[in-house]
DNA sequence: TTGTAAGCGTTATCAA
DNA sequence: TTGATAACGCTTACAA
């Protein structure tokens, strides 16, 4: 009697495991079906007769069965979970509004998000790559750039679909979702220009950074455009955090000759550069113009207020989480590069020269 | 032969499959043994002979091999998975560096942290209790005494181990790291009472929130220590975000006659009504005296400093999440309530009431 | 120390 | 439309 044995066994197992769980033969006998027809009721609710459905719907409230995720993961293959990888330096009040879109997104497809925090402890990076190459995740979204690899393996080896948000990769091929950096720096470095200003500083982001390189080059050449020589330009290096944007103001309240107009490629850093020449007794925009990069909530209630550059940071995140869902489908995509576009919110921190 | 059915088997699923991945017995036959002691040889390294292991861990190697995580978690009933549950209004600068203490603790354990973020999307609820009843969850972290339920049914019901962050549960016996919100209002308060205002203001949280539930009353007590009369105080409504600091902000300014110090039970809250309040003519701290709660970096950049509760953030996450690794264990724990010290931190936007 | 083989709980194939 | 049953890939008694 195999039964029999079964229940022995099963109740001999009871101690170790979590919980006397509900399992699809539970609710199949108890709706009198087998467990392929649970299966296809909760499944393919049209292929099973009504009031089949019915009682196996019933069965399934009154015993309070979820289907194990586990299983049904090893049998059809996919874990409906996306991993979400942020760089070290991560910039909680730019990014979070980027990953509330990438969430919200997600969420609404049925997916979970899975962190995947770089730069969180030593073996993260050995521990994403063992994550992603044991099957439990279908696709991932890096933010930033960020690949996860380990030993010579990137996460893109493993086959699942990714897609760049913020920034493209370093592997090609990869799609992404970016703003049009390059424009956006000439947009800033223009209104400063057309303001008057005729000597700037550029604070810069982490050289060798994918955003870093594209801004610099708008930067370029809007100043090779409006004719400025090498001698009217102050470059002061940065990482987009607030402390480097301290430094910078300080090395900015220790140059001989100061700029008239500063660009900044971060809220952040334009927001500390702010509070740090002010506190060297400069007036902005009085003294300096400064324009910034971003467009976070807090550049409104800082003094003055932040003129900038409003990235769309939600649609960043959700267009980038449709790109990935789209090709988690299995469905071809049209560009390898989406480009939205930021844009100039003029407010209290620059205005025109002082003659 | 069977051997070669299943051959012509596999190579029949191949197609649908993500990818040819290297499994447990393709391991078995390059190492020349079994599956157990490859499983053995990977799990417990010294119950096989040191030859065998590396015979083992060098096919590992060779081919790439990584666990299928479905199947193990499927055969050992734990996923290493961790549900992180924050609520609708997140509060990012303040929430962001609590997170990553999480994911540190988390991390190092060797455990995935999967974002539970409500009010992003209509069954959000519905999907979390699904994840935790699936059993794809093996423990859960609920920040600001967020619990996902849904028809009746909370994730506690699952019989995973909880721990609260920031607030405590709705939930009886659900174990919980805060901080000493009343003792950190009374100081807040004392603070500005020494510097000899008789008149405050409160900015407060949401109603019924927990957080506001404890500042308040810390509020009330140390007025009420002072001798302050019902007259001497106004409550201004707020729920922590920046809008709302506006909107209290706009009501202090209309107020006919205005106090000189003003207790506020948020950062973000604090700097908004910081930068209305200057908008509408008033000096900070000359004209009116401001303390804030929470000690998001921020503070440091706005004009005047932000004179505030420092909350241990990091540590709130961490301490959490190390709780909540002892209870996966299934060790048991001392206190219900783990306690953490706030701390005053003075800056400019506080001073002494003017005569 | 190592191998054999029985599940873990689903879903999908095939037959009825 | 429904039911029996064979995988999915791994871990772990139990036997050798």
């Amino acid at each position: 009697m195999p039964s029999a044995k079964k229940t022995i066994k099963r109740i001999q197992k009871r101690v170790p495991r979590k919980a006397a769980n509900i399992r699809i033969g539970d609710v199949a006998r108890a709706a009198g079906v087998s467990t392929a027809t649970v299966s296809r009721a909760l499944t393919f609710p049209d292929r099973v007769l009504e009031q089949t459905r019915e009682r196996v719907l019933a069965a399934v409230r009154e015993l309070g069965y979820t289907p194990n995720s586990a299983a049904r993961q090893l049998r059809v293959g996919t874990s409906r979970t996306v991993l979400v990888v942020v760089g070290a330096r991560h910039n909680p009040p730019f990014f979070s509004e980027v990953l509330r879109g990438i969430d919200v997104a997600l969420s609404q497809a049925g997916y979970a998000v899975l962190m995947g925090n770089l730069g969180s402890g030593e073996g993260k990076e050995k521990y994403l790559i063992d994550l992603v190459f044991g099957g439990h995740i279908d696709g991932a979204l890096a933010l930033s750039g960020a690949i996860p690899s380990h030993e010579g393996r990137t996460i893109a080896d493993s086959g699942i679909p990714i897609v760049g948000i913020c920034a493209e990769t370093d592997i090609v091929g990869i799609p992404a979702v970016v703003v049009d950096d390059e424009i956006c720096c000439r947009t800033q470095t223009r209104y400063l220009l057309e303001m008057g200003h005729r000597h700037l500083a550029y604070v810069a982001g982490p050289r060798g950074n994918y955003n870093e390189c594209r801004r610099h080059a708008g930067f370029q050449a809007e100043v090779a455009a409006a004719g400025l020589k090498p001698d009217d330009i102050v470059r002061l290096e940065g990482n987009y955090d607030f402390a480097s944007g301290v430094t910078a103001g300080e090395a900015f309240l220790a140059l001989e000759r100061r700029p008239t107009g500063v660009v900044v490629t971060s809220d952040e850093m334009a927001i500390a550069f702010m509070a740090t020449i002010r506190r060297g007794g400069l007036k902005v925009p009085q003294d300096v113009s400064v324009v910034g990069f971003d467009g976070i909530e807090l550049g409104d209630f800082v003094e003055p207020t932040l003129t900038t550059i409003r990235q769309p940071r939600f649609e960043l995140g959700s267009t980038g989480a449709n790109l990935l869902l789209q090709l988690m489908r299995g469905e071809a995509m049209e560009n390898r590069l989406t480009v939205l576009n930021g844009a100039l919110d003029k407010r209290e921190s620059a205005g025109p020269v002082k003659r």
